[in-house]
DNA sequence: TTTCCAAATGAACGGGCGTTCAGTTAAATG
DNA sequence: CATTTAACTGAACGCCCGTTCATTTGGAAA
């Protein structure tokens, strides 16, 4: 029954990245099986190997893609202004970012262990890059006055950690939106690295 | 084989929650098996079942056992004074409890989806008692004018994020003593929601 | 209409999984 | 020393795993 109607191959493909980063976001890698991405595609097991390598490749594909899509915005950005206007645009950059991509975000943050020491090296290199695009921030800040943290490095990490946290308990349906939302965090960030 | 020396129960229970927590942390709950937990406590697999129901209960009860000593030790901090200082107490206690517990912290926050339904709601329960303590300070010096915080869930979700982010890369041979730490975190905690 | 081949099937591979349990061991008890 | 029993073994249960591959299918190309 291969091939019931049209070229699949521009059609699968996509549907196994779809399928296997819903999944994975919800029971994590190692819980799920390449016969339920499989199921979820409409295809059999075998089949998936017509869009990936093995299983790994898929996970990291994932992240990759997902990191490689996050330096290219914020590259697209292309901040300007003193510090504190260049960290308010990062802050509601990572926010408006972030929140539509709750299941990319989960499995970018929870299934790094289960990369082969490989993929993981490549992956702590995209998210280096983009940490460092913070801390350039704080350092220039820091330098002009404008701010006044207690380490750059530091407060990269506590305020990235404070930004992407928001994914895990942010709904859609919950009583605040996203320009709220936002607001809210730029509000914390600015005062808790301000002079 | 059975007993080699002396009465084993009280050695090797504790035994299977350190070898299970270690590996959990390392490697995910769903990568671990009952054989490998095993060969790191040094018995054969059914002997865990002297020791835990079954798997899901040895992470349940690693992850209600964190909780419920987390809250213990809030409670036994005792917080006082005006708003500010309870929050600083609370913001060096929560470092001081988490840093050394980075294996619990790690599999607290990861596992949660590999827990069957009620054993969520209990374990959500029981973060939602620890968020609540730290949202009735934020209340507290928000009414007197202490704080001037966007919204008092919102920020305490937003606080809790960062410091407990802080596990995910702190490391004890690091550039970085605990205290200073600490110090670094009240500051950037005291500025983002001070009046 | 015939040929071609991308796409998918379905069975099979060896192996590991969580869990159970009858049997074995050796420390504790009398 | 004889008995009891907590602690553990080792084998087995049925099931699912990731991956491979010969085979089948049916739309596209000639």
């Amino acid at each position: 029954m291969a091939r019931k109607q049209g070229s699949h191959s521009g059609i699968t493909g996509p549907k196994v990245q779809d399928a296997a980063l819903r999944l994975i976001a919800r029971h994590g890698y190692a819980a799920v099986s390449m016969r339920q991405i499989a199921a979820a595609v409409g295809v059999q097991a075998g089949a998936l190997y017509n869009y990936t390598e093995d299983k790994q490749s898929l996970l990291f594909d994932l992240m990759q893609s997902h990191m490689v899509a996050l330096l290219e915005a914020l590259a697209a950005q292309d901040l300007h202004g003193d510090p504190m206007q260049q960290l308010e645009q990062f802050t509601r950059f990572h926010i408006r970012f972030h929140l539509p991509r709750a299941d990319h975000v989960f499995v970018s943050y929870m299934e790094l262990r289960n990369l082969s020491p490989d993929n993981f090296g490549r992956i702590e290199a995209l998210r280096r890059q983009y940490e460092n695009a913070l801390e350039a921030i704080l350092r220039d800040g820091q330098t002009s006055g404008v701010f006044a943290v207690p380490d750059t490095r530091v407060t990269t990490m506590a305020l990235i950690a404070m930004l992407t946290g928001l994914s895990n308990w942010y709904r859609t349906d919950g009583r605040l939106a996203m320009d709220a939302i936002e607001a809210m965090y730029w509000d914390l960030v600015r005062k808790a690295v301000a002079a």
